[in-house]
DNA sequence: ATCGGAATGAGAATTGTTTTCAACAGCTAC
DNA sequence: GTAGCTGTTGAAAACAATTCTCATTCCGAT
């Protein structure tokens, strides 16, 4: 998706919120745009500068809650975000368990058709009504080993 | 399984980290086994009382390490806790993103089995060494709807 | 330009969780 | 039995990620 188009798509999102699409909050998508990958709080800090903690904390709260980013939570220390998958591509994640880094994964279609049908049938059957799903892999990555 | 078989096994895993299977884990055990579900830390204090909360904390971190019992954290406050597979079946989970309660489900035999294999083959590719893999679905419950 | 409400930044406050440490319990050897 | 050692407990303090406070600054509409 090119930069404008993302934009427009990031102010709409906050505008029904009635939330501004800032300076800071812009940073922060670029931010997480370049990385391409979960990343943490202070990662986001380190990457770049300028932007004060608290800031990032609660524009991180307004992206999330406009569906703008996606916040995902590990048995690591900090939260990672990363870029709602409507501006990304459906995917998963891989977690490792000894380094606490996350990178993303997909499934083949077909694979991936049979899950959501499977999910599909028991979420009916519960009565829930199904946001998201979420799989992840817990393991060694290849650099830990 | 039995009661008596139950302890006879996670006795064996705390032995194996020469841990003791003492009064206090056992009857974190016991509460565990008793909801069925995964519980957060208050919901045991109020459960069964008599714990202090610093060996609650503690004791769960032990039993998470021998094996006995998994934790889950969500964006919820808590992190939940339960009896890990092994002595119950393999699960996952669906998550109530209004008031935060987790209630396990199953996926059938051939959506396991495939979903099995498509993670088999992505963390093969990936070199990434596989301990488990964990399905959420994430939405409204029934009673929040 | 000016006014008003929203956003920011620095730091304080909050809170789930972990750690400390003195008292205690359970096991082993005598 | 009992002395001694080692692991465990409970209460409170410490810790750390996150959230909140509030004075200041920014932005958009009039």
């Amino acid at each position: 998706m090119a930069t404008d188009d993302l934009d427009d798509e990031i102010n709409a999102l906050l505008r029904r919120e009635d939330q501004r699409y800032t300076k800071g909050r812009r940073a922060l998508v670029a931010t997480l745009r370049a990385e391409g990958q979960p990343v943490t709080i202070p990662q986001i800090l380190d990457a770049s500068d300028g932007l004060a903690q608290s800031s990032v904390y609660r524009n991180l709260v307004v992206l999330e809650e406009a569906g703008v980013v996606t916040r995902i939570v590990t048995n690591d220390d900090f939260a990672r975000f990363e870029l709602a998958e409507q501006f990304t591509h459906h995917h998963h994640h891989l977690i490792c368990s000894s380094c606490g880094d996350v990178v993303d994964f997909s499934l083949d279609d077909q694979a991936e058709a049979g899950l959501d049908e499977a999910l599909h049938d028991v979420a009916e059957r519960a009565g829930f009504t199904v946001e998201a799903h979420r799989l992840d892999l817990v393991g060694t990555c290849a650099d830990c080993d």
